[in-house]
This record gives structure tokens, C-alpha cells and sequence, in this order.
DNA sequence: ACCAACAAGATTGTCAACAATTTTGTTTCG
DNA sequence: CGAAACAAAATTGTTGACAATCTTGTTGGT
């Protein structure tokens, strides 16, 4: 175990230790449910255990970190009817949000959605499914923020983090892509259309469709 | 300044400050932007600053407390858009939790409501404004309750928290109770008939008359 | 009088040591 | 052999002190 970086440059140590690990428990490097003891963690990113300490407080409140009382902390596992739950409540914001954005959102950026929908149907035509799974997550990002609805953007980012896992799982799925493009193509049509209804309908179209999906 | 109770009793000291420090801002005796320094708050709860820092972390990150690096922690005050991003939010979320209610609520849950909906009446009828307000909250955990949703209830709890103040400026207003009343015995209706897009429907309606009331 | 540089005070950020709690392994007794 | 009691190890919770940073008040020059 070596130091990974040097906090002493003036970076916060808190902060360089919470995004380590943010990006570690992302990125899946951390199994299910792996104990995550301070001290160890603390020697890893070369900072003290106190900003280890409040990195994994912070975390816990974002929902990826569980901890109990003198017992430390590990992983939150999702289980598949919360990964449902988190979706169906996805549904509820990002609905509001496709919303905001068909009344919102300029020339400029509906022409940018246009463009993400032409490059999403070119990678399913490739066979491409992790460019389509990064695209997928991009088209849902950029009509949250064209909504400029920050506190939904806010609530949907915390909820998103809790999915990686799940999201991974889903994506790679055969004939998903399929069906997942011509959702998100009338999620970008309804949206251009400038449609508050029809585009809150298509994104709980496609989001109910992703729970079916999730559920198996 | 005296301690007001005893952290030694085997209640964790962090917990205790948590807690307290929530009640305090929830109840509003912390003014809007008041400075919260850590060691007056450590001597005023009995617990160490170590304890007051990590409580203060987990309600930055409740949206209760706002803090800035090296400068401290205030009050967080929210403006009236805030508000009613929030509350778009919470038409969102709180739609959502009518909907499954409709479908899951037992028999015995729905006269709960049932009752609530009387005991609101009687207090419009009385001019009891502030039991009329403690009935309306009620009203809304109730439904979050019943609708099973975990997910959606812990976001709209965490929403809720961030509108206290604004909450208190909306009850007090003339003529806003009989309007309140008739959209929640609405709300009420709908999900005593399970039927679910009414139940969703009537809350949109109820929580964008609140949007407008708290425009002004 | 005004502005910049500077110094003093206040406040947060970090650290290492200590106490309390839980878990795990061992022993002893039935 | 199994279960309860006990002891040891690991881990978290807490504490007080120290360092870094920001704010405020003061001073000196123009």
C-alpha cells in the first residue's frame, strides 16, 4: 500500500479523501458490501483518519456508504426493489425535469440533444454498448441540466450514484440497446417539439421500461 | 450558557449534537443566516467540537446548513425560487407516493385519512390555523407513509426540512386555509377511490396552488 | 483623507493519543 | 462435545492540542 498523493500541496485533505473514494466506490473498485475500516483507507489516500472520518460521514448521507454505531462502515449494497424505487422516483424528477426542458431549454441545446440521439443510433448500428451506455447517461445529464431545475438536478445525481452498479448490469444486456434508442429518440423528439407533456410521458415511458428491465 | 443535557449517559455525542443542532434550526431559533460557530455550539450542547463538526457535515449535506471552507457554518437561507424548485420537486415526488397509495394503502389506512380530512374541516370551521397546519403536515407524512415508498419518503423529508420557515409565512395567510382544505379533501378522495392518476392529479393541483400562494 | 501592507485575533482544518465498544478466540464447566 | 464466561484484538468514538486560513483593525505612506 503506497501513498497515492501528496495532500500537502494545499489540496483539503477531506476533500482529496472524499473524492478518492467517491471515485473508488464508483467505479466499482470496492466489492459489495467491503468493509471500509478508517485506518486502512486513511494510509491508502496519505491523509488522517479524522478526514477519512468525515469523507465516510458525507458519504453515508449521499446513500453510497452505510455505517453503524461501533461498527464501522461498509459498501451499500442496492438491492434490486430499492434500485426499482430509486427508478420509479427517477421517473417522478426526471419527468418534471424533461418538462422544464421542452419549455426552457434554447435552439442550441436542442440541437446538441439531436446530435447525442444521432450519435446513440450510430453505436447501436456499430455494436457499441459501453459508447451507448455513455451516451445514454450524457442525454439524461444534459436535459436535467436544461431544465434549470437545480434542486431536481441535485436529487438526481445523489440517486444516480446509488444505481452504478445496477446500471452496468442493465447496459450490457443483449436487445436492450434496441429498445432503450427508440425511447430516448422520443424522449429528444417530444422534448424538440417543445411538448412539456409529451416528453414527461416519453421519460416515464422509458424509465418504466428500464424497471421492467431491472426487475428481470 | 449551560449545558442543557448530558452526554455521558451513554448517548453518543455526536448523535446528541446532530439532533439538537436539527431541532434548533427545524424550530427556527437560529435565525435565518446566523453564523454557527463550532466551539460555541460544542459548549452550548456539552459535546466536543469534533462532535459539533461532524453533525454540522451531515446537515450541510440535508441542505439545513450551508458551510464554507475556512470561513465556517450558517443558517442556510432559502429563497422564495428555491422554494418553489423545491416544491416542484416535492409535486414530483409526493404524486408519486398519491399514486402508490391509492393502490397500497390498507382499509384502516384510508379512514386515518378519512379522519384527518374531518379533523382539518373542524379546524377551518373553529379558525385554528395552527392546527390546521399541524393537521396539513400530518396529512402528507400519512400518504408518504402508506404509499410504501422508502425512497421518495427520505428525499421529501429531506425537502421538507429545507421549507420550515417559508412554511410558517404560508399558514398565516387569510383565506388560505378553505382553499388548502378543499384541495386536500380532494387528494383524500382520490386515493379513498384508488383510483391512481386522480390521487397524483389532485396533489399536482394542491401543490401548485401553494406554488402560486408562495409567489405571492 | 485614502489606499496598501501588515499584524492581531478569531475560526476552521488537521493531527496523534486515549477511551469505549464490539468482535473474535479461548477457556472452563456442565 | 457444547455452551456460557471470559480475555484479547480490532475498530470506532472522543478528546485536546497544534497548524493553516480567513477576518478585522491598525499603521504607514502618498
Amino acid at each position: 500500500m503506497q501513498k497515492e498523493a501528496r495532500p500537502g500541496t494545499g489540496e483539503q485533505a477531506k476533500q482529496h479523501a472524499l473524492v478518492q473514494l467517491r471515485q473508488a466506490i464508483l467505479r466499482g473498485e470496492m466489492a459489495p458490501a467491503q468493509r471500509l475500516v478508517e485506518n486502512e483507507l486513511a494510509e491508502q489516500f496519505g491523509v488522517t483518519r479524522a478526514s477519512v472520518r468525515a469523507a465516510l460521514i458525507e458519504l453515508e448521507s449521499e446513500g453510497l456508504v452505510e455505517r453503524i454505531r461501533n461498527r464501522g462502515s461498509r459498501v451499500r449494497v442496492v438491492t434490486v426493489e430499492e434500485a426499482v424505487a430509486i427508478t420509479e422516483c427517477r421517473m417522478a424528477l426526471e419527468g418534471l425535469c424533461a418538462a422544464k426542458a421542452a419549455v426552457e431549454a434554447s435552439d442550441e441545446q436542442l440541437a446538441e440533444l439531436a446530435d447525442l440521439g444521432a450519435a446513440m443510433t450510430k453505436a447501436v448500428a456499430d455494436g457499441e454498448p459501453v459508447t451507448y451506455s455513455e451516451l445514454n447517461h450524457e442525454v439524461h445529464a444534459r436535459i436535467r441540466e436544461f431544465s434549470g431545475q437545480q434542486v431536481a438536478v441535485g436529487l438526481l445525481e445523489r440517486l444516480n450514484a446509488q444505481l452504478v452498479r445496477h446500471r452496468f448490469q442493465l447496459a450490457l444486456r443483449p436487445g436492450r440497446a434496441q429498445q432503450s434508442l427508440s425511447e430516448h429518440l422520443a424522449m429528444i423528439e417530444a422534448i424538440s417539439a417543445r411538448d412539456p407533456q409529451a416528453a414527461e410521458a416519453a421519460v416515464r415511458v422509458h424509465l418504466g421500461s428500464v424497471i421492467d428491465a431491472l426487475r428481470d
